[in-house]
RNA sequence: GCCAGGGUCGCCUAGAGGUAGGGCGGCAGCCUGCUAAGCUGUUUAGUCAGAAAUGGCUUUCGAGGGUUCGAUUCCCUCCCCUGGCGCCA
C-alpha cells in the first residue's frame, strides 16, 4: 500500500516533483495530519499493550479460580478510552488516504513544465505527410455506408455509432494485425474482464476519473434491497489497462517471472464528461471503442528500458500500416496524475492538415503498484513493481487515420498492405 | 438463483473461545570435499526508541460489524473459490 512512511522516505523528490508541476496538492497538510495521526496511534498502541497485559493476567487469575469481577469492572474504563481513541483516528486516517491515493506521481527529469497540451514538445517526425483531401472521414464515412452515427445516436445517444460491411472485417483486421505483430515480440493475449469493483478501480487511476470517465453499473440485490442491503457497484472498464493492472493486485512477485507482458483487447468505455464541442461527429471521440493495449509489469530499474520499448513498438505499428506520424512528449499541463512520463503518437490527418492523438504511452513507476499492493520478491528484498501502458492499436482512431491516408480519388479506400492477407481484398468501394 | 463445503504468513496445511503450530520455497548464518544435504535463525504491516545493528509495542487467519475480560474459533452482512441442482449463449 502507499503509506505516509513512503512519503517522508521519498519527500524531497516528491516536493521537487510538485513544485514542477506548480501543483495545489497539500503536501504540507498530509505531513501534519501524518504526525498528528501517528502521536494518536502511538498512544493508542500503549494503552492496547495495557490491555492485553490485563487481559492475559484474567486468564492466568481464571484458571487459579481466583475472583476476576474486579479486574474484568477495572478493564472496562481502558476500554471506553480505547474506544474513544479510536473513534478520532478516521478523522485522520480518513483524509490521509484520500491524499495519498489522489498524489499526483513524482515526474521523469525529462518531462517539461506546460500549462496545457498546447506547450507539448514535438521529438521526431516519420513519414510524408503531403496528401490532402478535401472530405474528412467523418463525410467520407458515412457517405461510403461503412459508418452510421445517426441512428447510432437513436438507438444510443451521441457518440455513439454502427460500424458497418467492410468496415467491421477492417476493424477486425487491425485488431487481429496488432495481436499477431504483439505476440510475436512475446507479449501475452489477454482478454481481460470489461468491469472492474471500485477498490481495485481506485488503483489505477485518479479519483477525478470515476466522475469524467467511468460508467458504472448498479448490480442491485433484489431480493434484498428493501432490507437497506447496499447494491453492488462495477465500473466499466475505460481501457483493458485497467484490469490488467489489477491482475496481480495484492500479489508478491518473483523477479525472476519479470517483466511481464501482455498485449490486453477489450472494449472501452468513456462517459467523455468534458468534453463537450470536441470531435462531436464521426467515430473519432466515442463513448465506446476497442483498443489492443500493451501491459508491462517489470523491476523498478528496468521500467525506462521498456517504456522506450512500448513506444518503439506503437511507432512500428503506424509505420507499418503507412500512417505519418509525429512522436509528442507531455508537459505538466498535459500529463494527469498517474504517469511519471507520457508519450503520444499522433497520426496525419489529410483533410484537418494536422496530427491528431492516436496512441498513448505511460511509464506508471510505482504508482499503480503502490495503491494495488503489487511487490516483487529479489533475493529477499521486497520492492514495487513499476508498470507501463502504450496503446497497440486504438481501433477506432486507427480506422479514422486509415480512411483518410487511404482515401482514393474515385470514393474508394485502399487497404493496408499489411492488413490485405487479414482482409482478402485490396480496397473497399 | 438454491443447497453444501471452503478462504489461515510467498505456497501448502493444522488449530474449533485463552492470544497462530508444522512443512515447502526464499533469504541470512553455521557446518560438511564433492550430483548436495543437515542444523539455526528469519520470512504481514505499522509505530516508538536508536546514527546504526537491534529492541519494545501494536496489528494481521477473505472484508466489515457484533457478542466476550479475551474471537482464527460463536453471531450478522458482504466478497470470492469449489462441488451439486436450476437456468442458459
Amino acid at each position: 500500500m502507499i503509506t505516509t512512511r513512503y512519503v517522508r522516505d521519498h519527500i524531497d523528490m516528491i516536493k521537487a516533483s510538485l513544485t514542477k508541476r506548480k501543483s495545489d496538492y497539500p503536501i504540507d497538510e498530509l505531513i501534519g495530519l501524518d504526525e498528528s495521526w501517528r502521536s494518536l496511534t502511538t498512544k493508542l498502541q500503549e494503552l492496547q499493550a495495557q490491555k492485553n497485559r490485563e487481559s492475559i493476567e484474567i486468564s492466568t487469575m481464571k484458571k487459579n479460580g481466583e475472583d476476576i469481577r474486579d479486574r474484568i469492572a477495572s478493564l472496562a474504563k481502558l476500554k471506553e478510552e480505547i474506544t474513544a481513541l479510536e473513534a478520532t483516528l478516521p478523522t485522520y486516517s480518513d483524509r490521509i488516504n484520500y491524499l495519498l491515493l489522489s498524489m499526483p506521481n513524482t515526474l521523469h527529469e525529462s518531462v517539461k513544465y506546460g500549462a496545457d497540451e498546447n506547450f507539448n514538445i514535438e521529438v521526431r517526425k516519420w513519414g510524408a505527410p503531403e496528401k490532402a483531401i478535401d472530405i474528412g472521414h467523418t463525410e467520407l464515412l458515412e457517405k461510403m455506408g461503412l459508418v452510421d452515427t445517426e441512428r447510432a445516436a437513436k438507438v444510443a445517444g451521441a457518440r455513439f455509432y454502427y460500424l458497418k460491411g467492410d468496415f467491421v472485417l477492417l476493424a477486425k483486421s487491425l485488431e487481429r494485425f496488432a495481436l499477431d505483430v504483439m505476440a510475436k515480440k512475446g507479449y501475452t493475449p489477454v482478454q481481460p474482464p470489461y468491469m472492474m469493483k471500485r477498490e481495485l478501480y481506485s488503483g489505477v487511476t485518479s479519483l477525478g476519473d470515476f466522475g469524467e470517465m467511468l460508467y458504472s453499473i448498479g448490480r442491485p440485490k433484489e431480493a434484498k434491497i428493501e432490507d437497506g442491503a447496499k447494491e453492488e457497484e462495477l465500473f466499466m472498464i475505460a481501457t483493458a489497462e485497467h484490469p490488467m493492472a489489477a491482475m496481480h493486485a495484492n500479489e508478491i512477485l518473483n523477479a525472476k517471472d519479470l517483466p511481464i507482458k501482455y498485449v490486453g483487447v477489450s472494449p472501452c468505455f468513456r462517459r467523455e464528461a468534458g468534453t463537450h464541442g470536441k470531435d462531436t461527429k464521426g467515430i473519432f471521440r466515442v463513448h465506446q471503442f476497442d483498443k489492443v493495449e500493451q501491459f508491462i509489469l517489470c523491476k523498478k530499474e528496468d521500467s525506462w528500458k521498456y517504456f522506450e520499448e512500448v513506444v518503439r513498438n506503437e511507432e512500428e505499428m503506424f509505420q507499418s500500416l503507412g500512417i505519418p506520424y509525429r512522436v509528442i512528449e507531455m508537459c505538466t499541463g498535459d500529463i494527469g496524475i498517474v504517469a511519471a512520463k507520457k508519450v503520444d503518437l499522433e497520426g496525419w490527418f489529410p483533410s484537418q492538415k494536422r496530427y491528431r492523438e492516436v496512441t498513448s504511452a505511460s511509464n506508471c513507476t510505482d504508482w499503480q503498484s503502490l495503491r494495488l499492493d503489487i511487490k516483487y520478491d529479489d533475493k529477499g528484498e521486497r520492492h514495487y513493481v513499476h508498470t507501463i501502458n502504450a496503446t497497440a492499436i486504438s481501433i477506432e482512431r486507427a480506422l479514422t487515420a486509415v480512411a483518410e491516408n487511404y482515401a482514393n480519388r474515385d470514393g474508394s479506400i485502399s487497404i493496408p498492405e499489411v492488413l490485405i492477407p487479414y482482409m482478402g481484398k485490396s480496397r473497399i468501394a
